[in-house]
DNA sequence: ACTCACACTGAATCCGTAC
DNA sequence: AGTACGGATTCAGTGTGAG
């Protein structure tokens, strides 16, 4: 079967064809139980969507999903783990199937997907949040640890001394011989929770494209990079509109995706060609960042007040304030650029326009040869502060003379 | 039986004597299927608490739990509900238990209550949250619905506006035969949303009384508060060191406390006539009144590789990576400090400390004079790259000898 | 393969104290 | 007086190695 591209089909019979021990994450969305009919237009009303989800029982909807999942851990390598998205109605019936194929041990985190939603007229609480279910296929199952920030409330010292126990038991600082306060090891960050605020899909966002049950990209990018590195395969073997499959592409891990609708199949296969990603300032603003971009390049971007722009190989962002009535490009050195290449690239990029200003930012150190080059072009360079932090340290590393 | 007292006995049998139809809300809290023992001491070391989760099977724990729910079920009103607070591991069958007790339709909400916790060496997500399930006894249930502020990113129109239906079933906003805006009528904000972010029972909090998975009160008073009136009675047939019922006592509700361990009952009792009720700077004002940095302070320590630090004035963050061994502490010129005030600031948080590398990010241009002054200090100033590029547009704007 | 006891993790936050 | 910061405590914690 070959990768990256969306089948059309039952997800059984198509899962069927996958190679054995071969996948490395499933994203599991099934039709929810709900018993009723979904069908939604898209926003100029030329055509509408339509699954069923109505099963004559709950347990004809356990048995078909019982026998995919059995299907899904069989295409998963040992490595490999499953997240299943389920709705709130049968959520615990369909996490029993779950213990029963994959093993209790197996379980690995219930993640919150929690969002702001607009009210209802529901008496009780507003339901805002959803449930998925990690489970792996073993417990060599694959893990990128990532860090965030420390809460507001934790204190440098905490972060930063190392602790000894007193002889009664007593957790105290570490200090030396002199009395002097011993610092600790690196630290990386409080480990990821598994409780993720990842805003709902704004009605009105670019991304929707008018099929029922669309979930965040946002979401999916969050899984794949915590379980898949590049290259690895993703399934999606209910994958609708296509969400999954656009946000594996967006990160270079492969994918395959099945569906049973026509209309879902190529509905997916014209977003993967778009590949819209919303870019909200809601999205922008959200508690973690979640975007395209490398966070590095956004976080670069951000403190120097300007804009983004997405897909142009030669242009990074613009700042927000324009000079001498221009607009001032910047262009930052990509990882596998030399400066060379990222002067060539926005010179290319800034042909016909006249800029009165524009700028690269060097992130990596070269040698003088290479950039004596950059006299002969009206670029600025400016070099990151983390380049010149690098050259700090160097610096303080070899003694001068004081 | 008599209301606001504490028992100690089994909690079948206790139920039992409990007239039918006489209660408003049970908050059920069993022993959760971890299959450990947990014991935790007083911190005068006076007292040791101990209870065990340890089950032969799951089976035999679900057929506990299922009976002591009918009983719950037979004594409470026909407007009351049960509050099922559960783990991770068993949430699912004991879901499914309470759907066999009080049907599904009874079924109202799953509340998340998340929290900050303090993490440790788990490979995987840091677990945060645990599952509270609302059944009610039927449709007729109690609930005093309440209403919290719109999210910041609300658009004020859709708070103002009216809206209705046009014929083809879109929502628009409401305008009369001129074309004018229809206000809608008041509106009261967002119903409670059923995740709740309620800070964890913090290890230094006065409140703790080494009873070992004590709740904080506050998670309680937000339960009685959604589902009870003045006067109404709440029982908690697990109800451990009686935090339940001191949340009772505290809003004016007649409580029932009922628990096996005769150490558990004594030690409620002693909270009851106390009432320590930790009233944290957290809990009345929320994160957000700790938090210092903006936007753009993260940005820039992000683009460094720094790790964001709050609570110090002196020190915005760590450089991830240490230099020789020993971290490297950042700060950031703040909008209404001088350079020499960072440097200053900088200085006084590092004393007693021994870093190999201290950085200031300046972040305006100062006059001469005042730049001579830092030479007194080791610390290393760089240009913040806002800066760097104001002085390029500057450089640009006063023609040099070409 | 399992269980169990033991050692170890590490940040959140209330509180006390110093300014 | 109010604010800022330093200190210690906790594990509905987890991982590991012996039996």
């Amino acid at each position: 079967m070959e990768v990256n591209r969306i089948y059309k089909g039952n997800c059984i019979n198509k899962l069927t064809e996958l190679e054995s021990n071969s996948v490395d994450l499933v994203y599991f969305d099934p039709p929810f139980f709900t018993q009723k009919k979904h069908s939604l237009v898209t926003r100029d009303e030329s055509k509408k969507y339509e699954f069923s989800d109505s099963w004559d029982s709950l347990n004809d909807y356990l048995d078909l999903i019982e026998a995919c999942l059995i299907e899904c851990k069989r295409v998963l390598k040992e490595t490999g783990s499953v997240f299943l998205h389920c709705d709130k109605v049968a959520s615990h019936y369909i996490r029993v199937t779950l213990d029963k194929v994959f093993g209790m041990k197996n379980f690995q985190s219930e993640i919150i997907w929690s969002y702001k939603r607009w009210s209802n007229s529901k008496k009780g609480l507003l339901n805002s949040h959803q449930n998925i279910y990690f489970y792996s296929k073993s417990k060599h199952f694959k893990f990128n640890q990532y860090y965030t920030n420390y809460a507001s409330t934790t204190n440098i010292d905490q972060i930063l001394q190392d602790r000894k126990k007193t002889a009664k038991g007593k957790s105290i600082y570490k200090t030396d011989e002199d009395g002097n306060i011993v610092l600790g090891k690196e630290k990386k960050g409080v480990p990821l929770s598994d409780t993720w605020e990842i805003p709902y899909l704004n009605p009105k966002a670019k991304e929707r494209v008018g099929y029922p049950t669309q979930k965040p990209v946002l979401l999916l990018k969050e899984i794949i990079k915590i379980v898949t590195d590049k290259g690895d395969l993703v399934v999606d073997p209910f994958c609708g509109s296509g969400t999954t499959c656009v946000a594996a592409k967006s990160m270079d891990r492969n994918f395959i995706g099945i569906d049973a609708s026509q209309d879902a199949v190529e509905l997916a296969n014209r977003r993967l060609e778009e590949m819209i990603i919303t870019d909200s300032a809601l999205l922008n603003k959200g508690y973690n960042s979640y975007l395209e971009k490398s966070e590095y390049e956004m976080a670069i971007l951000k403190s120097i007040d300007a804009l983004p722009v997405q897909r142009n190989s030669g242009i990074d962002g613009f700042l927000r304030k324009h000079f001498n009535e221009k607009p001032v490009p910047v262009k930052i050195q990509g990882k596998r650029e030399t400066l060379n290449d990222a002067i060539e690239k926005l010179e290319k990029s800034c042909q016909g326009k006249e800029f009165e200003l524009k700028i690269v930012i060097q992130t990596r150190k070269e040698s003088r040869g290479n950039r004596l080059f950059e006299l002969e072009s009206d670029i600025e360079i400016i070099q990151s502060q983390e380049l010149i932090i690098e050259e700090l340290k160097e610096k303080s590393t070899v003694p001068n003379n004081v």
